[in-house]
DNA sequence: TCATTTATGTGTATAATTTACACAAAAATA
DNA sequence: TATTTTTGTGTAAATTATACACATAAATGA
């Protein structure tokens, strides 16, 4: 097989964390190139023996810290000069991590690495922002067909982060009695028997996403959906 | 930028055709290489000077002379051992077309090239049973909420052709009384003067996409979306 | 030519789902 | 102890989805 061709593969991970009540996303500062100092996502080229996947866990770890709850592929961009120092394609995952999990280190292949708020993102090496548009487009429709959004929460959460969770990822307002009602009827989340008194208010009870619940269902047909006007 | 990789990077399309009341994939035999005479996916190698969906349109015109009405990047495979020559990922593409507008032909790097059935698609090279998997599971999906249906079909066509596309792809039965009023509940398609007379039976009204319009409802915000039990 | 076959074209009643909407309860705070 | 803050809950109306059957227009065959 003689093949000329030149072009590099990497992998670049957008990934999503939500506290304070604002998505963020995790970008590092880059230590090498000529883009040092750029803020960008965290990622790198795809080595000779591992895959796709296991690449951008390698690389999420070593540039991060950070071990993704969900990792899934996103799309793959191949502009010619994406990337103006050579031809590199770049295979983008979106992750999705509890920030709470987590310090983030900047390791052995970043300057900084941290948190910026979705509206804060700050000028990107590369297409490192159209990759992000995407990753929050797909974010955005996933949501509402599957139960991905609870890999943002911690594992027992009040109703009012779920509907805040929904509400900032949407960008809209949603009615909390039917929002609850909803999800309620699917019977995947488990009521515990702990509350949450943080601050002034009635205390919350907390809930927990059941995984296997929600797999036997989906295996029965079940199909988590849910959408808001 | 030192980068010590040895990967080579391909495209591989899913080519989808809609006749005789049946989903085709369209498939070439191999010429070169130790799969030789194993059928595959139309695609090939990505060019240093051309981008991803370039290589595809290029790979699609080559192997098999059509050009596709619809072209939607699908998935990226990047499994160590896809291909046991070497290390290629491959960027795989959805496409659908209209077989009646091309004729066939196996062009400079394909032995022969031809539509199978879905339901008799032979042993396959590499993975690309999987990479149809994968296309098959979005066109599923994605004909619900977008009206890439028609790009399958004639310009103007009867009401049956659009059901029994539907009905073909999602493999059920769907009431046509509903399906109409749905359908036609969007204005998007356009009654057109002309009827279709085949055969026995009353002659059918024909109807045309009306792909400005859509644009138009689609600014607005409106979605395309049937779903049907 | 007329009875039969084949495919298209159409409406309505019922069930299910979605939407809109407001006040009581439990705690912290002033 | 009155006020503020956040959680928790039900119902009626509107919309949407579902189930279902017969008339019409042509071709076909007796």
């Amino acid at each position: 097989m003689k093949v000329i061709q030149n072009i590099k593969v990497a992998v670049d991970a957008v990934v999503f964390g939500y506290s304070d009540n604002k998505l963020k996303i995790l970008l590092i500062q880059q230590k090498f190139g000529t883009k040092s100092n750029k803020w960008a996502l965290p990622g790198g080229f795809v080595k000779d023996n591992e895959n796709l996947e296991k690449a951008v866990v390698r690389e999420l770890s070593e540039e991060t810290g950070v071990k993704a709850n969900y990792l899934e592929q996103l799309y793959t961009f191949g502009e010619i000069n994406r990337d103006e120092r050579a031809r590199v394609i770049a295979v983008s995952y979106i992750a999705l991590i509890n920030p709470k999990n987590y310090t983030i280190k900047a390791d052995t292949d970043a300057k900084d690495a941290k948190w910026f708020n979705l509206n804060e993102i700050p000028n990107l090496a590369f297409d490192h922002k159209e990759i992000i548009d995407k990753g929050l487009e797909r974010l955005k429709a996933k949501i509402n067909y599957k139960p991905i959004g609870f890999e943002l929460l911690n594992t027992k959460f009040p109703f009012s982060d779920l509907e805040n969770l929904y509400q900032t990822i949407l960008g809209k307002k949603i009615d909390r009695r039917n929002f609850r009602k909803k999800l309620l009827s699917f019977d995947i989340l488990q009521e515990t028997k702990e509350v949450q008194k943080i601050g002034s208010g009635r205390p919350a009870k907390l809930f927990k996403f059941n995984h296997k619940k929600y797999k036997e269902l989906e295996q029965k047909g079940f199909h988590f959906e849910i959408k808001f006007v």
